[in-house]
DNA sequence: GTGCTACGGTGGTCTAGACCACTGCGAAAG
DNA sequence: CTTTCGCAGTGGTCTAGACCACCGTAGCAC
C-alpha cells in the first residue's frame, strides 16, 4: 500500500495546498518513524521554493502528522486518534472517526439574545437570534446534545431550513457564502442532570464534556455560539502541543 | 497603560522571536479589535523582511492572540482564558493562571515498564522506568493527581531528586539538558473513585479530566508519559481552532 | 440619489537565494 | 584502539523582492 508521490502540481490551486495533500497521503502510507524526503529534495522535485515546502510541513507538524528534528530530518509521526485544533463541524468530525453522523432536531426558533449569547456574538442584548437545538448522533446513537445560537439578521430564513440530516456548516457556506476561519473553544467537565442524561441515553450522574465554542468567519465576525454536551463514555479529544522558545 | 513598541532589535537572538515578544506585550495593552500596524509597516520599522514578520504573526494567531482578515488588517483578539496547545509544565500553567503551584510527592520509585508505558516511551516491556506520583496543588489546594513515567536509563539518579516544590521540567532541562519540543495529549472524562476523590479532596462520583500526555524532546525521543487527573470543578481548557482550506 | 468602477492598502502565496545550528559519520591524529 | 575534527546533509532563520485576492472608498456616470 505504499503510495507514490505524484510528480507534478496542477495550476489553478495554491501549490502549497496540493503539496500538503500529497504529503499527507504519502505519509499515511508509511510506517511511523520513516524519514520523509528532505525539504530541499521536495522543493526541487516539485519545482517549488523551499519556503513553500516548509510552510506546508509546518502545517502538517502542527496537525501532529509529522515531526522534524534539526540536523536529522522530517519523520512520520505516530498515527493520531482524532484531531482537535482543526475547526470541524460535527458531521466532518464523525466522518473522520469513521462513523455516520446524523441529527435529531428538537427545536428551531427565533429568540432574543440574552447576555452571554449577545457578548459572544457581538450583538446587543435582545437582538434576534436563531436557536437550534439538536441531538447529534453517530451511527444512530446519541453522541451529543447541542444548542447553537446564530445572529438572525445575518441568516434570514435559517429557522425554516431543514437540518434533519444536514450539516449546518454546509448550509451556511452554500446559502450565505460563509467561510469559517477560526474558533475559540472552552472545554469543561460536567455531571449530567436528569434531562440531559435522558437525551443522551445514559444514566443520571455520568460525566460529560461541555464544549463552548464561538466560531468566526474569515471576515472576523462571530457566526455562531454553540454549547454542546458530549457523552464522556464515547468521546475523547487529542491535542497536539508544541513548546515555544 | 498603552505600551510602546520598541524601535530596535538586539543582536544575538532571533529577530522574529524578539519581534513576537514585542507584539505580544503591545497587543496585550490594547483593546480587543484594535488594528495592529500592517505587515509591511512592521517590516520596515524593524528593518526586517516581511516574511519574518508574517511568521511571527502566524504564531500569535495560532495562540489566539490576534486574528487577520485579508484586505483589512491584523487585529487584537479577545483576551484568552488559558492556553492549551502550548506545551507547558503544571508549574508554568498555574503561574500563567495567577496561582502558586506546589507539589506533594507521594512516591518516587524505579519500576519495570508495563505494556502501555513501554509503548508510549519507545521502550521494551520490563525496562526500568522512574515513576513519580504527585499531588499537584494550586494556592495550596489539590488540583491534580499525577503519575509520571520516565525512562530510567536516560535519567540516572532522577528517583532521588527532590521534587517537593520543584518543576520536573526545570530539573530535566538543567540536569540533563532536555529541551522539550512537542507532545500528544489525549483528554477524556472520568468519574472519580474513592481513592482518587480522597486525594483530590472532593466527593466520590465527581467528574474529572483525565489527561494522558506523551512528551517528546527536540531529538524526537519520548521523554515522559504522564497520566493526570484534574479536578473538573476547578479546571477548564481553552483551545484555539483553525479551519484548513 | 444610485450604481459602477478604479485604486490604494491590506493580508496570502511564492521565489531564489543566503547563512546558521545541529547531527552523523568517516578520516585523521593520538 | 580511542579520540578528535572536519564535512556533508539536515532543518531553522532570514532576505528582498514579486504577484494575487480581497476590502473599503472616493469619484464618476447615470
Amino acid at each position: 500500500m505504499t503510495n507514490e508521490l505524484p510528480d507534478e502540481l496542477s495550476f489553478k490551486r495554491p501549490k502549497g495546498e496540493q503539496l500538503g495533500e500529497y504529503l499527507e497521503e504519502f505519509g499515511a502510507s508509511l510506517r511511523p518513524g520513516t524519514m520523509l524526503p528532505s525539504e530541499r529534495a521536495l522543493a526541487e522535485r516539485y519545482g517549488v521554493a523551499r519556503m513553500t515546502v516548509r510552510q506546508e510541513l509546518e502545517r502538517l507538524e502542527s496537525k501532529g502528522l509529522i515531526y522534524r528534528v534539526q540536523g536529522k530530518g522530517t519523520f512520520v509521526a505516530e498515527p493520531k486518534f482524532t484531531q482537535t485544533q482543526e475547526l470541524t463541524s460535527f458531521s466532518e468530525d464523525m466522518r473522520a472517526r469513521g462513523m455516520v453522523p446524523g441529527s435529531e432536531v428538537l427545536s428551531t426558533e427565533v429568540a432574543e439574545a440574552h447576555e452571554i449569547v449577545a457578548r459572544e456574538l457581538g450583538l446587543g442584548v435582545g437582538d434576534a437570534i436563531v436557536r437550534i437545538e439538536r441531538i447529534r448522533t453517530a451511527d444512530g446513537e446519541p453522541m451529543a446534545y447541542e444548542r447553537a445560537h446564530l445572529p438572525a439578521a445575518r441568516f434570514p430564513g435559517l429557522e425554516s431550513e431543514s437540518l434533519a440530516n444536514a450539516s449546518l456548516y454546509e448550509i451556511l457556506q452554500s446559502k450565505w457564502g460563509v467561510r469559517f476561519a477560526q474558533a475559540l473553544q472552552r472545554v469543561s467537565v460536567v455531571t449530567l442532570n436528569d434531562e440531559e442524561a435522558a437525551r443522551l441515553h445514559v444514566s443520571v450522574g455520568r460525566s460529560a464534556f461541555l464544549f463552548e465554542r464561538t466560531t468566526h468567519a474569515t471576515d472576523g465576525t462571530a457566526v455562531e455560539y454553540v454549547r454542546s454536551l458530549y457523552r464522556g463514555d464515547r468521546y475523547q479529544v487529542a491535542t497536539q502541543l508544541t513548546r515555544s522558545p
